[in-house]
DNA sequence: AGACAGACCTGTGAGC
DNA sequence: TGCTCACAGGTCTGTC
């Protein structure tokens, strides 16, 4: 589900309800998420101050003033904002509950997302550590992809989701943005010019930005931190669109598997 | 080092 | 109606 849009997304959703508010409970009503949420977690934040709600790749940190709490969303998890009490559902697995009485409530039935503890210093945290720069910083440009890639000879679908090399892009916005840079999924990412990986980053920047304006991409279940579906699903060119005539050239958009991820793309237009 | 398959988990929609 | 199968926004882990 969710990719880099989407969980900013969110985050500026919760937020407001978060930052400058005192932890008053966490509630876990099922800690088996990916990995287990820490079960000293309901102490440790119980009566921490948020001090700010930000984001590092595709995982939402929650600072406080005793460490930094770290939200993955996995596939199909959300988290939204419920300014009255409303009974759990199934999938409802835990609520961080603010002395103001706001409920930020994180629902995920695949149970691949996370709630994790940093510590101090979220930055040297084994999911954090490795990444790579932040697409829309300005660490991240085309000369960044090109001199990574040399030597490389996997397809640059796979090298540019490749969260080492640049975080947030997934499978929905890596088809989008090879698509309007015109590169082919599957060209091994060691033999594409310096200049079409500027364009891809530029692309890249681009699709994002747009998508985080329009409030993220919603093709089943995702939704913003007041529970509402995003709307840059309608701006998709290639993503779920087989068989459907590319807006360029009008040929079939083709789907096929590349890195086990169903990959959109036009062979007519990307080379 | 890097490329690839497999793993984790539940829900949904298509086809029979 | 109900069964089975393929597939879904992520990414870590193990093997070659």
């Amino acid at each position: 589900m969710p990719e880099l849009p989407e969980v900013e997304t969110t985050r500026r959703g919760i937020a407001p309800y978060l930052e400058g508010q005192a932890v008053q409970s966490l509630l876990v009503r099922e800690s088996r998420l990916r990995w287990p949420i820490p079960a000293h977690l309901t102490s440790t934040l119980a009566g921490a101050q948020v001090l700010q709600v930000s984001r590092r790749g595709k995982f939402l940190l929650i600072q406080t003033d005793r460490g930094t709490a770290l939200s993955h969303l996995g596939m199909s998890g959300s988290l939204r904002v419920l300014t009255r009490p409303e009974a759990p559902e199934k999938h409802d697995h835990f609520d961080l509950i603010t002395d103001a009485g706001s409920i930020i409530r994180y629902r995920d039935p695949r149970r691949f997302g996370a709630l994790l503890w940093a510590g101090e210093d979220h930055s040297t945290h084994p999911m954090i550590a490795r990444m790579g720069p932040e697409p829309l910083s300005d660490d991240f440009d085309g000369q960044h992809l090109f001199a990574h890639s040399r030597g490389r000879k996997g397809a640059v679908k796979n090298f540019i989701m490749n969260g080492e090399i640049v975080v947030g892009v997934g499978n929905i916005y890596a088809c989008e943005s090879l698509f309007s840079a015109a590169i082919h999924p599957r060209r091994p990412a060691g033999r594409i010019s310096l200049a079409r990986y500027e364009l891809l980053a530029d692309e890249i920047k681009k699709v994002l930005a747009k998508a985080i304006e329009m409030g993220g991409t919603t093709l089943r279940d995702f939704v913003n931190g007041s529970g509402q579906a995003g709307y840059f699903k309608q701006s998709l060119n290639v993503y779920d669109r087989e068989g459907q005539p590319c807006v360029g050239c009008a040929k079939p958009i083709r789907r096929e598997v590349i890195g086990q991820r169903s990959t959109y793309f036009c062979a007519g237009c990307q080379r």
